[in-house]
DNA sequence: CCAAAAGTGTTTGTAATACACCCATGG
DNA sequence: CCATGGGTGTATTACAAACACTTTTGG
């Protein structure tokens, strides 16, 4: 793929020189979940005609890089983190969408837990902040086309997919597990029959631990067993509930 | 969003000129089924690097239009067809993807009923080629992994959604949807359960006409029946089989 | 011993699967 | 009247949904 003639490449670096450049970014829905809540990281509008506005968290695409880096260090930037759950999930190109020029920016959604470390980040970066996803009405650009877009595949992903366990602790319990379900999907389940399905999927490994410091019986820990479930993904299984 | 200062064009202008801009390109996986076979229109490549090679139709995008109005315009030229079902796919960005310069492609897939007018195309166009899906193995650039996630959309939606009659002509008899299903997805239903699976759907609108033309009992005609599936969308139901 | 949440089974309805024969038409 | 594919029903099994009480721990 990168042995061409020299005869190749003047022949079209010239065509693609006369054709129409655009500029192209990333946009990154951060999701954030501290145990009670979905959030998405947002950073203050830099651009006047959007100032008090929001909006998600990007950058240009370089050079060296394709979408799938750029978005990465995106979040590697912005929350220090890397190898964190990430799926590409659509491209927005409307002419007028950038009031700077022409953007075609691609959008991706990542998964991470909301841990302390991460709540102080917005103390350190005034311009940063964790919205709740129900408190998202208004963001800058198409932003909140981009969100709902991201919102929807994520609530899509995780009927299918067990994607859950990126926005939890290594161990939890089943009623984080089940609370983060009735959070995102903003449904109510019952207890004895989400016990039953995750029993019957098994793909939990019981970390022979439980829960400390509540003051009531502690919850047995468990864990996300990767190596089981990737044994067991040809057939095809639901997340369904 | 179409009002900016002069302050702010100048601003931003030169920060988006000092910025690397790529070309934008458009990829359709324009499947057509001409009830035996699911195929896919190839154009065979023009550039020496591929040439024996064929590759997925395609443009670069235009200045004065997003990407879903680029797809469109590609449908049109190469099929002389508008108003297909059509989706946006994936954006492929890999920096050493085209040979040519960088290239940044969506992809999108769109369905067409194969008749007689859109085989002969190929006629008068000798570069282009209607190819059986299944006998897809190599094309020019990394449009071998745009086709093979396409058409992995296309199959997942075909158990989700309604498209498959946008494959088949306005009407058409159960046996026929049913092999389109069983073809697309390379698989075998049951004859019987399909059919009360579709009863029970209740999308299909009898039109009220046989078959013709057949030396045998003539199979009852159907048509899908738009109206009656965006009253009952709202309950999220299945066609998985 | 009390408060609080953990943990557990059964019943009922609905949808998926497997399977075989009669029917209508053209030739 | 025969060949061809069209059209239909039933029994079984698996999964989803609804629902209430006992157990364990900390304080």
């Amino acid at each position: 793929m990168a042995n061409n003639t020299n005869e190749t490449i003047e022949e079209t670096t010239s065509l693609l020189d006369i054709q129409f450049n655009a500029a192209i970014s990333v946009d990154c829905v951060i999701f954030g979940y501290d145990k009670h809540n979905l959030k998405v990281l947002l950073v203050k509008s830099d651009m006047p005609m959007y100032k008090d506005k929001y909006s998600l968290l990007g950058d240009l695409l370089k050079q060296d890089e394709n979408t799938d880096q750029s978005a990465i260090r995106v979040l590697a930037k912005h929350t220090g983190l890397s190898g964190l759950y990430m799926e590409q999930v659509c491209t927005f190109s409307n002419v007028n969408r950038h009031p700077l020029g022409r953007v075609v920016t691609v959008a991706y959604y990542s998964l991470v837990q909301l841990n302390e470390g991460l709540e102080e980040l917005v103390h350190h970066h005034p311009d940063l902040k964790w919205e709740k996803v129900s408190d998202i009405e208004d963001l800058a650009f198409d932003h909140l086309l981009v969100f709902n877009k991201c919102l929807k595949q994520l609530r899509y992903g995780l009927r299918e997919k067990p994607i859950g366990f990126n926005l939890l602790p290594e161990k939890f319990t089943l009623k984080q597990l089940q609370n983060l379900y009735e959070r995102v999907l903003d449904i109510e389940i019952d207890k004895r029959n989400f016990r039953r399905k995750l029993k019957s999927i098994d793909i939990l490994m019981d970390v022979n631990e439980n829960e400390t410091d509540v003051s009531h019986r502690p919850a047995k820990l468990y864990s996300f067993d990767k190596i089981r479930y990737s044994s067991k993904k040809k057939k095809r299984f639901s997340f369904e509930m």
